[in-house]
DNA sequence: CAGGGAAAGTTGAAGCATCAAGTGTTGACT
DNA sequence: AGTCAACACTTGATGCTTCAACTTTCCCTG
């Protein structure tokens, strides 16, 4: 008794799936040719910096505010420590929760990134966008990422 | 001189950003757990059963309507051989190009993987979305990916 | 028709992501 | 005070994706 998707729906299906499919690859692609980073990595990165406290979170905090497991987060923690932009340091209030921290370095190299990567969000996504559509996609894409995460609760509980 | 992205601009951002990050793998993980299949290899089972001919296609053409490269897309339907889902024959047009078929075993899987996978894009993305929402959807992904496409072009020429 | 360049695909290596299993820590309940 | 489940990670293995390099085949242009 499955209920089949709509012509209309089925349309709008392939474009998203087309989004996914090209989008994280495009903005990978930029940012791994001019710095270095993975769209992932920039993100961290951004996250930390606009963290109040010492450009510095929680992993879990920060995987949250990425998206991403919290093994995901790990092994990318790792790298950027090895690069020396990022510093794990035990928190004062938990001895479970480990800290992560922006170094100098990695907000240099945020700082360095930045404009690139924002520019290609800009022509991939927003130019010739209007306001009306700009605050649908907020709305639409807001109600995927809940369902989403309302689904795993579910599966989990 | 970077044009910053507007406070509206930001927050759609940060929620298409969310949706690329758990989309994917929420997809996967149930194809995965239900079916041991990937999203992608999914698709490519679904485009090859649409295609007119004898369910088959060139490997150039289904890329192109998985959104993948020549390159991933070698890899998967290897992959896809192995397990006897699908058979890689020489095209009789052309000796460069390789026709990849739908096996009968392919379909049998497609068949079983569907309803699961239909059901969970139902339940994550078009339960409660409004028709003029999934219209809003389809113009505003489409755009995206022209835009990525568009890119490319320029980068290559 | 000869050569050169582009198109179609494959392959192997390197880097990422995911999964399952593990460690230590904490809070809650008895 | 002791136990036990849940939390906050970390780690290693496996599989997937990308990238660069390569082969074949085709087309175009002189």
């Amino acid at each position: 008794m499955t209920r089949w998707l709509e012509d209309e729906e089925l349309r709008a299906w392939l474009k998203l799936a087309g989004v996914m499919l090209k989008l994280a690859p495009a903005l990978d692609s930029q940012l791994q040719r001019d710095n270095d980073l993975t769209h992932f990595d920039y993100l961290c990165l951004a996250m930390l910096s606009e963290s109040d406290d010492e450009r510095t979170l929680p992993m879990s905090e920060l995987a949250g505010r990425t998206n991403a497991s919290l093994s995901r987060l790990s092994h990318v923690v790792s790298k950027l420590e090895r690069r020396g932009w990022v510093q794990r340091c035990p928190s004062p209030r938990s001895r479970r929760v480990t800290l992560v921290r922006l170094t100098e370095d990695g907000w240099q190299v945020l700082v360095k990134a930045a404009p690139g990567h924002v520019e290609t969000v800009r022509e991939l996504v927003f130019d010739e966008l209007g306001p009306e559509d700009v605050a649908a996609l907020e709305r639409i894409a807001g109600h995927i990422v809940e369902r989403i995460e309302e689904s795993r609760l579910r599966s989990t509980c």
